[in-house]
DNA sequence: ACCCTACATGACACTCAGTGTCAGTTTGAA
DNA sequence: TTCAAACTGACACTGAGTGTCATGTAGGGT
């Protein structure tokens, strides 16, 4: 209960923080997209970040989340706009439009975008993380599909609403794999609507 | 090319070396299943398994791989499942046939399956080598998936294929979760149809 | 029966991620 | 000014995973 979100503090100590945060994000971004995430240690991004290992571990638990510290947002911020969708909008409805947020990100900063989705895609570790992440925010978006599903009766077995975003959310990463691949050039909303198309007619 | 298919060599030194990964993966399940998997160390497996620490790490490239070693032959078996499905039946269609089979080890061995899941449900690293195992025999399948889709003409964007399987796959984690959550008592087939049938019927 | 190459093994040293502790410093409120 | 909470660097420690080396053993060819 420290950090009552009704407290509006944004007082000193939290702004350091954000700035050392943002600080180690710097110097580590540019060491991976350099030398490899692999290659690259704790150690070197402290240094180069101007503090101790130990702080650098303080700030970020796994090396990881260094470079996965926006995804965990992403989570929030679609579940949002899931809720803010009309209430009568279907569930798939609902869910095509509040996840096609995903991929804004990389419509504004393509370049950047594009070489993090490369080294994401190179590093086995990040893969797995990152998955890890999406799986654990897949569950802030089961409650509204379920009420969207069976209109509050509250009888929706999980697994079906689970099922449904798991397919909406393939569709985002197929779209993003797709457009990196195309190195940028391909229209990423197309795609994404493309393989949300496929599904909804393959299944008939 | 040592390994040549057409050889049929299972020769003394390939059964020594089938018996030693048998033993180790006993060893290793037995004490995860009594102490957890992150409290288990390449040590304390090795001592149990009567092989010294580098010969396990010979045998299996990580404790996760251990665990994880089924499900990488999991891939081939859905794909040749899926290669046998009917040319003429839809992607949708097959693909829901064929990942059906990842369901039957749950239902041959209930109780084993089920204490594996709970082990795979609270052990992060396991969950994240999971789906990145997951995510690589899904490329497997996309071939054929694409072969369906558009009738031989190669035309179909990977990312469509993807969505696709990712889609009905999901389906399948959906209902396999949702079966450890009822303790196995759930009927597993039957949670798996609902779920393809909820994703079915959302997007129309 | 002997040789000889290829592979399996154990022992050991090493790197690095991540954890925990401790003592000293800074912040912000009383 | 005082004091507790939070931040910090230094350090020691565990454990996964890698690489090397010397020794053994299997199995094909002679």
């Amino acid at each position: 209960m420290k950090a009552n979100p009704a407290t509006p503090r944004p007082s000193l100590r939290e702004r350091q923080r954000a700035t050392v945060r943002a600080e180690i994000t710097a110097a580590a971004m540019e060491l991976f997209l350099a030398n490899g995430f692999d290659e690259t240690t704790a150690d070197q991004i402290a240094e180069k970040a101007g503090v101790s290992r130990s702080s650098f571990f303080r700030h970020f638990p796994t090396k990881e989340d260094v470079v996965l510290g926006s995804f965990v947002t992403a989570g929030e911020r679609v579940r949002d706009a899931l809720q803010a969708r009309p209430p009568q909008e279907s569930a798939w409805e609902a869910l095509g439009h509040a996840a096609a947020l995903l991929l804004s990100s990389f419509v504004d900063h393509p370049e950047r975008s594009l070489r993090a989705s490369a080294m994401l895609t190179h590093t086995p570790s990040l893969r797995a993380r990152r998955i890890e992440k999406q799986l654990l925010w897949q569950e802030l978006l089961i409650p509204d599909v379920r009420a969207r599903l069976d209109h509050g009766h509250d009888t929706t077995p999980d697994a079906r609403a689970r099922a449904l975003v798991t397919a909406v959310l393939g569709c985002a990463d197929a779209a993003i794999h797709e457009w990196a691949r195309s190195d940028g050039n391909a229209d990423i909303h197309s795609l994404y609507a493309n393989a949300l198309a496929t599904v909804h007619t393959a299944t008939r």
